[in-house]
Parts: structure tokens; C-alpha cells; sequence
DNA sequence: AACTATTTATAAGA
DNA sequence: TTCTTATAAATAGTT
């Protein structure tokens, strides 16, 4: 798939060695990537490169896969090197979110109207419009489920009131028959 | 690469899925072979279908590029079960830290008027209370600094308009020498 | 790093 | 499953 047909033997010229190695390494990584989301497989992939660089992908849950496989004469070295593999992804999505979190709770401290030491008076009135757009909603929000419930309740009361009515014709004959007795 | 695109996601069909994974897992392993050949590179592969079936490649000295690249002469019980808990450690961490994501993006949801649905009049009126007071921060916050940058730049105004004086006096002199001059 | 002419992989159909 | 084939994707060679 290319310019060329190629025959599949090493490259001897050291250059384009590398561009086919970094290009290749990409595909391969991208197609274990697709194969297990396409699939509902669960993929693992190492890759050396000749000066000993490491280069890997592995699925979501391939390390329980794995764990699930565990008795699987499987050889040792491949193993931990997987779980070594894994170990470093784990990481690296740890990492990532802890960035997020410290990035959301700065937000959140400033919508908090803490943290505002480093704003300047163009940012602090972005912010205040903001609140003042976020309280309106809330404030339609609280007034909108009041209704609601106002209309509710009033026609609960209408209900009781009704069925009182009812009742109060019903007993009424009773009660003057029983005053007139004496 | 086919009839017709398609995009990366889990295959609904069971039975098309099976065929995809037979054809893209070949086309994986084969690409992994050419790479390893062609540049020299040590590769490992493993899959796991879905229904946990193992298959595999691993070119011809990836053992010893892997003994290379890890420690390996520890026990391998004693490494193992340390790359299992770290393993665990970091997974375990980036999920707590997801959670935390997930709460804190539902806050700010709320602090920012939206996702109000589920919300009863009383957590609605805390949350009116708590976006005035943080209105009320920004306010003040907001107003402290125009407060301060109009001292300043008054405090400069009155510095140029002294040095302008200064100036002034110096030059006027010179002025009527040359206005008596004719 | 881009580009692009070709080869290769593969999605859909048989 | 396997074969076929039209088309998408990968990439070899080039700039």
C-alpha cells in the first residue's frame, strides 16, 4: 500500500527504517485500538523498537482479561511485561484526571466567588453576568415548581372541599330528624 | 477499507462482529509480523475474543527484548503481585477520581442553572442563597479593584498634571521674552 | 512533516 | 465459513 510494491524483509537503509518503523508502529496501534472497540475484544500490544523503546496500547479491561487467563500457561515474560504496560496506563489516566479535577475545582472556586485574586475587572463582570444569568435560572426554576405545586394543592383543596359538601348533605337529614325528636 | 465506511464502535450484530474480529484480528497479526520483520522491531501481540479465546504473535527474540527492558530477574511471584496491586492501586485511584469528576460536573451544572430537574423548592432556594453570596463575593471583589485602579490611576493623574505645572513654568518665561520681543 | 500514487485491508454481498 | 469485489485506509516513495 504504497508508492511501491515491497517485499516484506528488513530495511536496510537505517532511515527509512525509522519513518516505516514510526509509521507502521501507528498503524498497528490504531488497528489493535479499532479491533478491540469494533469487536468487543480485549488487545494487548508491545512493541520494542530496535533501540529498545517501548511502544504499547492495551485495551480497557485486558489486564482483567488477562487475570481471567492467568493459569494459561501463559509465558512469563509477556505477562509482566503487560502488566507492567498496563501499570503505566492506569497511571497516565489517573494523571489526566487529576489535571480535570484541579482545573474544574479552580473553576468551581471562582463560580464559588472564592479564588478571585488573579481576576481582572473584565473577568470578575463575566463572572457576575454569569451568576446573575445562572440565578435567573433558578430562581424560574423555584417560582416554575411553586406554581406547580400551588396549582396542586388547590385542586387537592377543591377535592376535600367537594367530597366535604357531600358529606354535609348526607348527614344533614340525620341531624334535623334527630333535633326534632324530643 | 471496504464496500462502504464505517465508524469505530462495538459491532451490534453478533455475527458480523465474529466475522470482523476473524478478518481485523489475521490483518493485526500479520501487520505485527511485518513490522517486527521489516524494521527490526520486537512486537508481542495477544487477543482475547470476546468470549476469551487467546490468540497471539511474538517475533522471534521478543522474550529477550522484553528481559532487556524489565527486571525480570526478580522472583516472579514477588513481581507479579507487586505489578498486580500497583496495577490495582492506580485503577482503583483513577476511578475515585472519576467519581469525584462526576460530582463535581453535576455541581457545576447546578451552579450554573442547569440540571435543576431533579432538585425540590428547598434545594433550589440553598442553591439561590449560595449563587447570591457568591454574586455577592464577585461584587465586591469587582468593585474593591475599580476602587483601587481609580486611586491609582487618580494618584498618576495628579503626578502629570504637577510635572505639567513644573513644566509650564518653566517654558512661560521664555514665552513672554518672545511675545515682548517685537 | 506533507503529499499522493499505489497497494493492501476489509465491508458488504454472494 | 469462504470467496469475491468495490471501496476505504494504509503507506512507499517523493517533495
Amino acid at each position: 500500500m504504497g508508492r511501491g510494491k515491497i517485499v516484506i524483509r528488513r530495511i536496510d537503509n537505517s532511515t527509512s527504517r525509522q519513518v516505516t518503523f514510526s509509521k507502521r508502529r501507528n498503524g498497528l496501534l490504531k488497528k489493535a485500538k479499532e479491533l478491540s472497540i469494533l469487536c468487543d475484544a480485549e488487545v494487548g500490544v508491545i512493541i520494542f523498537s530496535s533501540t529498545s523503546k517501548l511502544y504499547n496500547y492495551a485495551s480497557t479491561r485486558f489486564d482483567s482479561a488477562l487475570s481471567r487467563n492467568l493459569y494459561l500457561s501463559f509465558p512469563r515474560k509477556v505477562l509482566t511485561t503487560h502488566l507492567f504496560s498496563t501499570c503505566k496506563l492506569w497511571q497516565k489516566e489517573a494523571t489526566a484526571l487529576r489535571q480535570q479535577l484541579q482545573y474544574l475545582q479552580e473553576c468551581q472556586r471562582q463560580l464559588m466567588g472564592e479564588e478571585l485574586s488573579s481576576m481582572s475587572v473584565n473577568d470578575l463582570e463575566n463572572l457576575e453576568h454569569q451568576l446573575e444569568m445562572n440565578l435567573k435560572g433558578v430562581r424560574m426554576k423555584k417560582e416554575n415548581l411553586l406554581h406547580r405545586e400551588n396549582l396542586e394543592f388547590y385542586q387537592k383543596i377543591e377535592l376535600i372541599r367537594k367530597e366535604n359538601s357531600e358529606l354535609k348533605e348526607k348527614v344533614l337529614p340525620e341531624c334535623t330528624l334527630g333535633l326534632a325528636k324530643p
